[in-house]
DNA sequence: ATACATTTGTACCAATCATTTCAAAAGGAT
DNA sequence: ATCCTTTTGAAATGATTGGTACAAATGTAT
């Protein structure tokens, strides 16, 4: 009955992403996604909403992959400790790798949208709520296998890790110097045994 | 022979770096800036310029009033390690006066601009390099004095540092708990006695 | 009071904004 | 091949954008 759409949708969200990313949503025009992914004025409403729609999709896209970041380290990692430097170096990669330096999506929108769009706040919190509720359960084991020290509570580790990843990702949208930035992990996880 | 302005000059540019620290530069029309400030169209090109140098002088503006945080720091201070807590605490009551919760407006220019106006870049630029350097300074002293620990050097302090308070600043956009921030200056400060 | 440089108010500019309209094209199911 | 639903293409919507033109108002200096 219907006819298919001819488009790779993960493709075109990844560019309409990249276009919000680097630009901000103010910064944004339809016109340019439409010339970015090549896609149709129409096609693009039909299939994904309005604008506002379209950088919610993205930005909750964004927040899936970001959590696949933390995911990953823990994977890789011997103990909880290894698994927030992991973390950590895993952010530091995806710096070094993003060569237009945008920072972080999330940290992009809570700068330019979080007063202003409640509904973008909301998202921002709830990714909020979860990075704090993984590095205290993390700390907590990290404590609990006596890798991390006692100096905090698990709440307080949290929110210091929490704060230090948010400092890092904007301090390399001018810095690029992988030995720099590495220095910073370095200091920070030095606070934790 | 020539008219002189009728309007405070200062308080003008308040409100234009308000409303573009709030919105910013792409969220904010001329239409806003004209009605918040009360003045006329004309008056703000003929007293200011567009738009972008109008944003220019207030990112300055904010810049100077920033720095100035810092100075009031380092006189309220007995020694260098007791500065950089200043410092913290400086922006910490600044956040929390804050009740829009605007985060730094320097931060909110990178993230949104740092990218797509090199004018800005270089602004924001000048701003890191004279940041670090005061910070390299003070932990250099710090480490004379031994209030300041020797396990990285005053470089390498400097940019955790830097690091530290542009994570301490986003995290209060949807943090505004005291003890929370408190907590986080608490652990930062620790690492370097 | 007159002259004059500057500021101010009103109106306007073309360009761009997000979004909609609607007919044409397309492709799977019968 | 026909039907039917959906996706497309092109054009147009009204609103808003940053910026300008120009005359009127204004205040200082003479």
């Amino acid at each position: 009955m219907p006819r298919t759409e001819v488009f790779n949708r993960e493709l075109i969200l990844s560019q309409v992403r990249d276009l919000f990313w680097n630009n901000g949503f103010n910064g944004t025009s339809m016109r340019d996604l439409v010339e970015t992914t090549g896609l149709n004025r129409s096609s693009l409403y039909n299939s994904f909403g309005n604008k506002q729609s379209l950088y919610e999709l993205v930005l909750k896209k964004y927040q899936e992959e970001n959590k696949l970041l933390f995911q990953d380290a823990l994977i890789r990692a011997d103990n909880p400790r290894q698994a927030i430097k992991n973390i950590f170096e895993n952010i530091l990669d995806a710096m070094l790798q993003d060569t237009k330096q945008k920072g972080c999506f999330i940290l992009n929108s809570k700068a330019e949208l979080s007063r202003s769009e409640p509904s973008i706040r909301v998202l921002l919190e709830k990714n909020e709520a979860s990075e704090l509720k993984l590095l205290r359960n993390l700390v907590e084991e990290g404590q609990d296998h006596n890798v991390i020290n006692k100096d905090s509570s698990p709440e307080e580790f949290a929110y210091y890790l929490y704060s230090a990843f948010q400092g890092f990702r904007m301090t390399g949208i001018l810095e690029n110097d992988r030995s720099k930035l590495q220095n910073i992990i370095n200091i920070n996880m030095a606070k934790l045994s």
